[in-house]
DNA sequence: GCCAACGTTGGC
DNA sequence: GCCAACGTTGGC
C-alpha cells in the first residue's frame, strides 16, 4: 500500500464534492509525470486531498483508490477543456483512476503548518513553485501528517 | 494581479 | 538536439 496527495482547487472540485458523490474519476491529467505517478498506484492506495489555489491551501481529506488503469474519456471529448486531439481510441493518451470518499479531516493540515514540519525531501508538496498535482508520499511522511492532526494513521 | 517554477512547443 | 518563447500551475 502506497501514498499520494492529489491536488484539486476546491473551487472547481473540492473535498465536499468528492464526499456527496462518494467516488470520482480523477480526469482532466495532462502531465505526464503526474500520469505516471496514476499509472504506478495500486487499489488500496491511500492518497491525501489537498486543495490548491485556496487560502489558505492544505490538506483536508483522505480518499482511497479502487480501480486503476481507467481510459481518460474527456481525451476524446471535442467539447470538453480536456479534449486531447492527437489522441485516438486505438491509442490513448491519458488514462486516470477512480477514487473513493474516506474521510475529511477534523481541520486542513496547511501548508504553512506542512512546511514548519518537513523539508522538501520529506514531502515534496511544500517545495517552492511545486506544480505536480500528483505526488507521491513516503510512509514515514504519511503517519507524520496524522501525528500533526492528532489523529491516528488510517491503512 | 504578480511572479516563480517548469513543462511544452517550434524554429533552426 | 538546442533553446527561446510561451502557457500553466499555484502560492502569495
Amino acid at each position: 500500500m502506497a501514498w499520494w496527495l492529489m491536488k484539486s482547487e476546491p473551487d472547481v472540485y473540492g473535498i465536499g464534492h468528492l464526499q456527496a458523490e462518494g467516488t470520482t474519476l480523477w480526469d482532466g491529467i495532462r502531465n505526464y509525470q503526474a500520469r505516471n505517478f496514476m499509472r504506478s498506484m495500486q487499489v488500496g492506495d491511500l492518497a491525501f486531498f489537498y486543495h490548491s489555489n485556496a487560502s489558505p491551501p492544505g490538506i483536508v481529506g483522505l480518499m482511497e483508490v479502487i480501480e486503476t488503469g481507467v481510459v481518460d474519456p474527456s481525451q476524446f471529448d471535442p467539447t470538453s477543456k480536456y479534449h486531447d486531439p492527437a489522441a485516438t481510441q486505438e491509442a490513448p493518451r491519458w488514462d486516470c483512476v477512480r477514487l473513493a470518499y474516506r474521510r475529511t479531516f477534523p481541520a486542513m493540515l496547511s501548508l504553512d503548518r506542512l512546511r514548519e514540519h518537513f523539508s522538501v525531501d520529506d514531502l515534496a508538496v511544500v517545495r517552492r513553485g511545486n506544480r505536480l498535482s500528483i505526488l507521491p508520499v513516503s510512509d514515514s511522511s504519511a503517519e507524520r501528517i496524522f501525528r500533526l492532526m492528532g489523529l491516528e494513521p488510517d491503512g
